[in-house]
DNA sequence: TGATATAATTAACAGTGTTAAGTTAAATAA
DNA sequence: TTATTTAACTTAACACTGTTAATTATATCA
């Protein structure tokens, strides 16, 4: 029964070709400005041929999301395993957090902002891997009260706040690239840090 | 010649129509699901008229916004002029902030998410209205900062932060509104407030 | 009145996402 | 081996999109 696995191999090659080509003209042009023609033309396939892999555009790109969403949360769980102070994992994990959406902006906007408009709520159920990076990032400020470095702050409101920040600094810088922002490695740890020293006992 | 101002006044009544024709449509329907066509079939004109009174549909957007700026500027400085303690001021008009994104979320996405997606880097540009707003919480903050209430901060640093944290939590509460968040006002006051207190002296 | 300027329209272009139908090639059954 | 079934893939088309050039209608001026 080896020639059916061959043929999912092959359809299975197939569908991670489109998906990195599609991940690529995304990232490069932006989603509104790559058309599944355009994607079909990169990969040398006829554009009715990507229907056969995935439902609609929308699908292609929520697919893409999806895989680099996964990627954030390997690098992020990779800073907890490497964790030696608490405050400082939740500092790193809140840079990664923001390197991450200036590197995939698409992805990140589609995840956290375009998706959410369409259909509501989704993205963060549960399950969803959105869930599991808020699940991340509860732990670590969890972790940061019980040693005592925070308050005794509610630990639910506290990670949306540090989620608000974050999130806030990510898309600003993404939006408004021309803006005078000061030095955009001064201004991300500038808001982590006044977060976090807001926070401190 | 009252005939010249007569057709002045009948064009701008018209671009007006056209205006809030779009605003309409976009805030209901969502920029992308909204055609020139559609616009024009709502004023009764053909949609070829809107390009004798904007560029193309990018400007349309852009004007819409630019009413929606005016509109939050106005909300702004009508505390500044009700203004006593400077930190309460940054306070209030955080909060302010925060309420006019959840009060017109629509409005808010298309000016500060949605907009910057298809113009890219414009409406924060120098004479802009978006600028003014900006400048608006500059200056609050500089205040702070003056009277010795916080540290002696980078002011341009401690602005973009300041409105990081306010259009992160008001982003999310607009896209999520199904996460289980802490209750609406205490998320609100605890951003604002935690990102004053690392800023205190 | 006729000339002129402006407003508004029609028709078209090149592109979009998507689908139904048709074709080709490969795997299975006889 | 040959016929049949199945899967992969493409062609052609539909109903849209933003936008422009050319054209017609209309109101104002001489």
């Amino acid at each position: 029964m080896g020639i059916k696995e061959r043929r999912a191999r092959e359809k299975e090659q197939l569908r991670q070709q489109i998906l990195s080509a599609a991940r690529e003209l995304f990232v490069n042009e932006g989603y509104e400005n790559v058309s599944m023609r355009k994607i079909a033309n990169k990969i040398e396939y006829s554009p009715t041929t990507i229907y056969l892999h995935f439902k609609d555009k929308a699908d292609l790109l929520d697919s893409v999301c999806k895989e680099t969403l996964l990627n954030l949360l390997n690098t992020l769980e990779q800073l907890k395993r490497d964790n030696t102070d608490s405050v400082e994992t939740l500092r790193k994990s809140g840079r990664a957090y923001v390197e991450f959406g200036l590197k995939y902006p698409q992805d990140y906007k589609l995840t956290f902002v375009i998706r959410p408009q369409f259909q509501k709520g989704l993205g963060l159920e549960e399950g969803s891997v959105g869930e599991k990076v808020f699940d991340y990032l509860r732990e670590m400020v969890s972790e940061c009260i019980r040693q005592r470095v925070f308050r005794q702050v509610d630990v639910e409101t506290t990670s949306q706040v540090m989620w608000s920040a974050v999130h806030g600094v990510t898309l600003l810088l993404i939006d408004f690239p021309d803006f005078p922002w000061a030095e955009k490695d001064k201004l991300i740890d500038t808001v982590i840090h006044t977060i976090i020293a807001g926070l401190k006992a």
